[in-house]
DNA sequence: TATAATCCTGTTAGCGCTAACGGAAACGTA
DNA sequence: TACGTTTCCGTTAGCGCTAACAGGATTATA
């Protein structure tokens, strides 16, 4: 039992397939009368195009590549589904690439979608070094970076302000007093992190503040790296009374060494995250953290990779989404004062 | 600047395309000296084949289709990992589509899908009615139903067994000496929290205690819900000594709930979750909960589909995945007793 | 040496659709 | 009425690849 295609339909309307494909595509014109009749053949014969053969003839496919490093980490997730819905809108659709992290994988993905000759490309938080993204920014007219630079290509990108992010963290502790004021800085070789500090280090400075270098611990992005990290700086440095972590995960590791110490939060230690992950709010306390708009994330890199895909030869474009403070029980604001 | 053909690569190379061909797919036969000559063009020239153009001459297109619910929800999030990575190791690269628990948007989506000509589909937890899913189903050869069962037609499925889960999960309490159980139900109209609650009652009548309607109650499948849902169940029924809960989400309502009354979890009350998502390990108590093998869930979805591509007319297979508890804080293990 | 099988390569037709163009009829305007 | 424009439909060629077959050369066996 073969598929219906378009010259099956033509017969029976007693048309060419080309007046099919017309009425299909809303192109050009077609009687009224023959319109319908084309309809009923179709609706009654259950055709479906073969979008396959659309994308060989028209050199579209209608679909979009995204490459991402773990679909199972919330912040990714809810980046594909800006992605998901807003192509999803315009009538197209997503191949989802996962990576698991590995850069060789990244590179596999990425060869494998432009064989199937998506329409764009969206590459979120690459791990591949600048030279490799040039050369696959290179074979692609349309592509859009998430979360990283490139810096001397041609190349969209989407951006979060994690210095503001690290700037916003910090200056919310300081405003409710907080004045030992530590950072758990996550991997030392991720760029958000290094942004993080470096807007850590800005709100300690803009308020006068020294910066203390054995007040800064690198870990692993993972709640128990946080919860490691928390502990040695608790211990060395017992003065804290306010940590900047570098995301939620690692937030909620360091909530469980304050436990661990018999510290309460936010009493003796206030504690911020980074990013606003479903997670932040169940926790007990639920964490203040600064809200990276992951959602947005998505839909804006649809909106610059289809104005690429709608004209030809624009300059690059950047977009930085700034984030936003979300206060909780881990470091309340501070009280009311009278107007 | 035109994309590189298979013409462009026989020109010169000196060979047909027909060569080329059967160097890049391994098939016929190719003598050693053309097929390094032909590697060394498509190498120079940074050929990458068309598998638009292939899938309409084979009328196979190396994509499976994936429809979820909801990516950003952790539980499907690993189906998709899963689904993924055992794909993408044959081969296949997938089409995820999210339809916002949408039976709209899931209908439109299978009928996009379809248009791609995706060898498989993957439908996971779909929302449609019976109805509709027959009709769906007739459409396509290569099928795999996950989580949701469909009588009378020949369609393969893996399953969760909710029913076991629902039991492993009240055993645990009536183990650790808790005889005051209520359930915390989940939607009314979730097939999954119905097996769970006949889980619970089989549990209940195997240890010959009477099952009380009002010790259940349903809720929204989130944390919010099931925190209303406890705090109703704790005031009218103090003497409750322990909850088993639809999933983690809705447990975590559960403590949030036992917190608002000055309940010790798990002295006064303890507390069981399903599906062990990654929020399950990292609240206060951390919860025991039965852990639903999701990831499996998807790689045992590809195999079934890949089954089903490698031969033809195939009688229905079904796959149930059997849960496993996970003791943590929430309901601590019994005390260990001497052998 | 004759025959059959294997190896190697090229040619042909087709997968299902659409861009581009042409021809005829109908319509609008001067 | 004549001319230009619009509407309507069909034909042609092609998108980039591959299944199927054919023809010639080489190898193995009796």
């Amino acid at each position: 039992m073969d598929r219906v295609k378009m010259a099956d339909v033509a017969r029976e309307a007693g048309v060419s397939a080309m007046t099919v494909s017309r009425v299909i595509n809303g192109k050009g014109y077609v009687s009224d009368e023959t319109r319908r009749r084309v309809l009923r053949v179709i609706e009654r014969l259950g055709y479906r195009p073969s979008g396959i053969a659309r994308g060989l003839a028209t050199r579209r496919t209608g679909t979009i590549g995204l490459v991402v490093p773990d679909v199972a980490n919330p912040f990714f997730a809810d980046v594909a589904r800006g992605v998901e819905e807003s192509a999803y809108a315009e009538g197209y659709n997503v191949f989802l690439c996962n990576t698991d992290e590995d850069p060789q994988r990244e590179l596999a993905a990425l060869g494998s979608l432009e064989e199937r000759q998506v329409d764009g490309l969206i590459l979120c938080s690459s791990r591949l070094t600048e030279d490799e993204l040039h050369k696959v920014v290179a074979r692609h007219t349309s592509f859009v970076l998430v979360n990283r630079r490139l810096v001397g290509a041609r190349t969209h990108s989407v951006l979060l302000d994690d210095e503001a992010a690290g700037r916003l963290a910090t200056q919310h502790l300081l405003r409710i007093g907080r004045r030992a004021v530590g950072l758990v800085a996550g991997p030392e070789t991720s760029h958000s992190g290094q942004l993080r500090a470096k807007g850590y280090r800005a709100a300690l400075a803009a308020d006068g503040l020294p910066y203390y270098p054995e007040w800064v611990r690198p870990c692993a992005p993972t709640a128990s790296g946080g919860r490691q990290a928390t502990l040695e700086l608790l211990s060395n440095h017992p003065e804290l009374t306010g940590l900047v972590c570098y995301n939620d995960l690692v937030a909620v590791g360091a909530l469980q060494a304050a436990k661990d110490r018999g510290c309460q939060v936010p009493a003796d230690l206030a504690i911020v995250g980074h990013d606003d992950i479903p997670l932040a709010a169940l926790v007990t306390p639920a964490l203040t953290t600064c809200r990276m708009p992951r959602y947005e994330l998505g839909t804006r890199a649809v909106g610059l990779l289809l104005e690429q895909l709608d004209s030809s030869a624009e300059p690059s474009a950047e977009i930085v989404l700034s984030p936003e403070l979300v206060v909780r029980a881990s470091a309340p604001g501070p009280p009311e004062t009278e107007p």
